[in-house]
DNA sequence: GGAATAATATATCACTCTGATACATTTGTC
DNA sequence: GACAAATGTATCAGAGTGATATATTATTCC
């Protein structure tokens, strides 16, 4: 039993919605995607190769004046593949977070620097939290015309609780670090 | 100016509290730093050499018995690095939640998987929050005694912030999820 | 006492993915 | 009309994963 490469299934269910070229759906990763999950040029070329080659998506020449573009589909081994791998249960959550790396070596660095980096982090979030809170009520209205945006709601929502977890774990921290202060 | 490998900086973190070994840097990984970093046996010997090497480490003879055991320390050097390494700003913080990813392209596997997906989640996620609240509670209770341990109670009171919002999250989803079914 | 299993310990390798870069054109802005 | 930003495809060195190989010691169970 073939264990699903997660570039091909990215990309598989990003085309299970609508055809898209490489650069567009670098574009979906780094819009709709980026809260969860991520793709680079450097996996996303070869991997489109790969699928066309495999006869899980096909390619047509998309080209407009001298743009070459390259429009990729869906097939239906595709459409299977993609469902088979959905069926499966999950393998892996992972979460890599630089700053709470940084927080559990934070004796080494002192207080204050500790401190700059929650501060940073809280001010990253902060900005963000309402883009999240923003596409869960664009997607709330359109709930009932598509059924995809109930599925997308659902990880809007995760990021808008898991966000506001963060920032209140923010006020915590700080309190923490703070407590043995001058 | 040479952007730190994350693999030596993590290494050269758990080296500033103790000697360890290769194994006892992986079991580390494994248990106080899985809730927000990772790395495998290939990443952790190749690094060790590595930073032997750049005088960054040295290595020493631990063997007992017949068992072959390599101690390893962090110099001057080595410290110096790390404490470069934490007062540069956060390059990036990484979540990958395959179960998300499933749930984004749910439309495609329908709602009965896309629940499965959401409860197998909250089923691993409620399984950990009771060691990351005991870990806390261990943690506070030395507080006094060892200052890493404030620091390390900063990365597992985000455990059991996030964790928990991620439970209010999977009964919302949930809700979402069955409000239309028969 | 002896067998089986788990834990300790080091190390490598194929494969995947990232981040940077190269290149070329088109669209938008001032 | 100049300049910057966006669209578009593609590759490559380096980093990291997951699996595997190998060997010894400690523990458990009968």
């Amino acid at each position: 039993m073939a264990i699903e490469k997660k570039s091909d299934c990215v990309i598989l269910g990003l085309l299970s919605h609508e055809d898209l070229t490489g650069y567009e759906i670098k574009k979906r990763m780094d819009t709709a995607l980026k809260y969860f999950w991520g793709a680079s040029y450097g996996s996303i070329y070869p991997a489109l190769g790969d699928l066309v080659k495999r006869g899980l998506a096909s390619k047509r020449d998309g080209a407009e004046n001298n743009r070459n573009k390259i429009i990729y589909s869906i097939t239906e081994d595709g459409r299977n593949y993609l469902k088979g791998w959905l069926a499966n249960p999950v393998e892996k959550d992972e979460l890599r977070y630089e700053t709470l790396l940084k927080l559990f070596f934070g004796h080494e660095a002192g207080v204050e620097q500790t401190l700059a980096h929650i501060e940073a982090f809280e001010e990253k979030i902060s900005k963000e939290l309402p883009f999240l809170i923003g596409a869960t009520e664009v997607l709330k209205k359109g709930i009932s015309e598509d059924d995809t945006h109930k599925y997308y709601l659902l990880t809007a929502e995760f990021g808008v609780k898991t966000y506001q977890a963060y920032l209140e774990w923010c006020r915590e921290a700080k309190a923490i670090l703070k407590e043995e202060r001058g």
